[in-house]
DNA sequence: TCTGGGGTCCTAGGACCC
DNA sequence: TCTGGGGTCCTAGGACCC
């Protein structure tokens, strides 16, 4: 049996722990440059506001609604979901943290009422930290994230779902006839791995609803839709397909990538951002012991400026020596830059994506007979990680990320940025 | 004026090999 | 007349996830 535990509109209620006055108020997160609303309140979602609804379209419910919106705070949103699967782990055995606002328990052999004991657990969660949540019970992850969604729906849509499945449902200790009206009274397109293409197509077939995809022939969907679907029909029958990954594998591919926050034309401020994006991509990468075998670097002009010159490139380059050190990389990424950079167009974001990554217990630190260089700049990565861990982010860089005076323009925009409450000392919260 | 960021997996097709 | 069969690796593109 497997649980997933979601924080409902994650960002959105991370914010209200801390400023209980946006509590009944339509409230939007926004990401990076303020661009689109990328979390919701109940209240906002209400207002029919979509999920990715650009800032300007949206903009005049502030006035019209009291819609507030604030700036995405990713450093309180990763502490608060560190909390967040402490005590969701006491649910089971073993866990594993799928996304910042959900994970997955494992319940094998939990011992009681595994309902009762997913009540207790959600209400020590919205106790002990302030945090709504739902959470779905199943004997496969499939059907796990779908008595989650009915958990949600049954909460927040009365009449979706029968009331009393609202914060916690448990699909597994239902009886076939019970579990069945619950996946026919669920469309196709909420089942988790189908997105909108394929539950287009499934409808043009026939297939309406979870129930239907759960009785659709096994061989026939493996034969015409893929092995992932044909896995998603067994696990929506009960049968396991997909397992618990504990420790999340290492990443195969790391990237830093922004748009910026107001349109970039001269080389020297590309230049600027892409050293600061590979610093931070290598931060990543040694982070989990790696090291890149390639490096891509692109930049890009708005596509939603038809009316302006267009211009997207991009330049992938194999390093001769696998490496994880910043200076080498921003080095090999300045030179993709320039042979991408045309004068003359607005360009509206830039990235660096570090490929072909493999564990650094493989590094080859070479010969090093009189000079031991590559041992040096080992260690000069430690301690810049460790001053900019503990010092802040930005406590020590590379030259050419510039001053903090000349790198105007392309920084993003973040006008409504809410305070660090939990991970700055400056920025607790006083009670009194 | 104003539209995010970061990932994964699968598939098909081509190159190449024996 | 009839021109194998099986495998690997790589890449690009598509679909999905949060």
């Amino acid at each position: 049996m497997y649980a997933l535990v979601d924080g409902n509109n994650f960002y959105a209620s991370c914010e209200r722990v801390f400023r209980p006055s946006l509590n009944g108020v339509p409230l939007v997160v926004l990401s990076n440059n303020d661009g689109c609303a990328i979390a919701r309140s109940e209240e906002a979602k209400a207002l029919g506001i979509k999920m990715g609804a650009p800032w300007f379209q949206i903009r005049h419910l502030a006035e019209d609604a009291g819609l507030v919106a604030l700036s995405a705070n990713f450093a309180l949103y990763g502490d608060m979901s560190e909390r967040m699967m402490s005590l969701a782990a006491g649910l089971g055995q073993q866990q594993e943290v799928y996304s910042i606002d959900e994970c997955f328990v494992d319940l094998h052999g939990v011992p009681g009422d595994l309902t009762e004991r997913a009540r207790q657990v959600r209400a020590r969660i919205r106790q002990w930290i302030g945090m709504p949540t739902c959470i779905g019970l199943a004997p496969t992850k499939t059907l796990a994230k779908l008595a989650n969604h009915m958990a949600k729906n049954a909460e927040r849509k009365p009449g979706s779902y029968p009331a009393e499945l609202a914060q916690v449902c448990h699909l597994g200790a239902m009886d076939r006839a019970e579990r069945e009206a619950l996946l026919a009274a669920t469309a196709v397109q909420e089942v988790w791995g189908v997105g909108r293409q394929t539950s287009a197509k499934l409808q043009a077939e026939g297939i309406q609803t979870a129930l239907d995809l759960a009785r659709a022939d096994v061989a026939t969907v493996r034969r015409r839709w893929g092995i992932v679907l044909a896995k998603t029909v067994q696990e929506l029958n009960g049968t396991p397909c997909l397992s618990l990954d504990e420790l999340p594998p290492a990443k195969q591919q790391i990237a830093c990538t922004r748009s910026f926050g107001e349109p970039v034309t001269e080389l020297a401020s590309l230049r600027q951002a892409v050293t600061e994006f590979t610093s931070r991509a290598a931060e990543k990468l040694r982070r989990q012991h790696s090291l890149a075998g390639q490096l891509m670097v692109f930049i890009r002009t708005s596509p939603f400026r038809p009316d302006e010159r267009q211009h997207s490139a991009h330049r992938q380059i194999k390093l001769s020596t696998p490496s994880s050190d910043t200076a080498c990389l921003t080095e090999w990424a300045q030179a993709a830059l320039h042979t991408l950079y045309q004068p003359g167009h607005k360009y509206a974001k830039a990235g660096v994506m570090l490929m072909d990554l493999q564990s650094s217990a493989s590094e080859q630190l070479g010969l090093a007979l009189e000079d031991d260089e590559p041992g040096h700049r080992h260690r000069l990565m430690g301690t810049l990680d460790h001053l900019n861990q503990h010092h802040g982010r930005g406590t020590v860089l590379l030259a050419s990320a510039g001053m903090p005076q000349t790198r105007k323009g392309w920084k993003m925009k973040q006008e409504r940025l809410t305070p660090q409450y939990t991970t700055d000392w400056g920025a607790l919260v006083v009670a009194g």
